[in-house]
DNA sequence: AAGTGGTCTAGACCACGTA
DNA sequence: ACGTGGTCTAGACCACTTT
């Protein structure tokens, strides 16, 4: 019995479909009406429905294909945002002051693993980089980075001694895409020892991948100290 | 020199307005011109501003405030979005076949940690749940369970032998609010116990955490077999 | 009080993919 | 070929938040 109401919002229509998506009215893998079957039965216009509908395809609710119509999405996922800052904003959020770094930059060839990551064919010249993030004095965060310098000659100029590679790449060379990975390793000796670890403890990792066009820039690997967790709200 | 162009596109302001970002055109924490200037001057409708401003938003490059106007976000950020499966799925889209095991369901009261995490003020009785998903007859996650009996009585009369409580709550209980932790453990001696393993292993850790309104509806951490990693593409 | 982003509409045309 | 979603427009009004 909807009654009809002041007015109908985007918002009205998304709960609308969601609605009837948990109750199982649409069921997974069904097909909806027509958007603007959908705008008349509801009474908004058919833009309302569509601002609703992308949010729903947003959301991993519905997929939509044009001529195949609006589907419920038949697995269902949790889809969660995540916010991974640069590691001195992520320091100095928490209140604690940031320090940095280097171990080592130096020009070698690209090991195969490094080139499998991006994608690439042929070894080439890379700058290979490791430092450290400080938190209070303290290891924060480990990266070991492996960037592409034909692709990047500029970075052989930078003194990474000052400036770490991650914020001068951000800050130089934006990327048009971004391979993301998340996962937990031990620590081995040669992170341990870095780290001020006894080795042995679950480290967060998060493996970073990133080209321009496609041109790869760099790959890092960012090992977090133990205890760090990585947070979302949906 | 910005010649007429055919037509623009949201996509086009898009990217015009994340050039001027990325070149320091418009610098971090600059006030942007408001839509209807941008729109004046890049000669489009106001609305088709809008919808780029608001990928924008959604990207994290600015952000917006009625009468405030739009601003670039001071901190950069990397924004991912992760679709995290139900275990089921998940095992299925790799081509492995999937199994469930029942470890352990009973009536417990609430532990402080799980009172902490579901923003419970007393404790209350709730239902303990360990399970087990298994990969190809081999353990893929370990998830250990605190359901709110109060919030979800109906769970009571389910045979969770037969169905995962995962699927059952989100099947038939909605959430709709949702926090999410990633982290890396260490494997103790139970859960490697459960999970076949030597035990000191580095395991990947997802918490999750919903609620229907207020209502807490449950709390579970889900812990990977090793090797685990998850992926996302931006 | 006023300025800026947010939403809604009605209509038109486009683009993609399925039939 | 054609049906469906995607985009764009011009205009109106609303809602939030800062001045």
């Amino acid at each position: 019995m909807a009654a009809r109401q002041d007015r109908r919002s985007w918002r009205d229509v998304l709960e609308e479909i969601r609605n009837r998506v948990l109750t199982g009215r649409y069921g997974p893998g069904d097909k909806l009406p027509r958007d603007e079957d959908i705008a008349a039965e509801l009474g908004c216009a058919r833009s309302t429905v569509q601002r609703a509908m992308r949010d729903l395809a947003d959301r991993g609710v519905v997929e939509r294909r044009r001529k195949g119509g609006t589907r419920v999405r038949p697995d269902p996922v949790t889809r969660a945002v995540f916010d991974i800052p640069v590691a001195r904003n992520e320091v100095e959020s928490r209140g604690g002051s940031y320090g940095y770094q280097l171990i080592r930059a130096a020009i070698e060839e690209t090991p195969p693993p490094v080139a499998a990551a991006l994608d690439m064919r042929a070894p080439l010249p890379m700058l290979h980089v490791e430092a450290l993030h400080l938190m209070n004095s303290r290891p924060f965060l480990y990266e070991d980075r492996w960037v592409l310098t034909r692709t990047v000659p500029e970075i052989e100029t930078v003194d990474l001694g000052v400036v770490s590679a991650n914020e001068w790449l951000l800050a130089n060379k934006p990327y048009s895409r971004c391979d993301l990975r998340f996962s937990a390793e031990t620590a081995g000796d040669r992170v341990a020892a870095i780290m001020g670890l006894e080795g042995g403890e679950a480290l967060f990792v998060i493996e970073r991948t990133t080209w321009s066009g496609d041109d790869p820039i760099t790959t890092v690997k960012a090992v977090y100290a133990p205890g760090y967790h990585l947070r979302a709200e949906i």
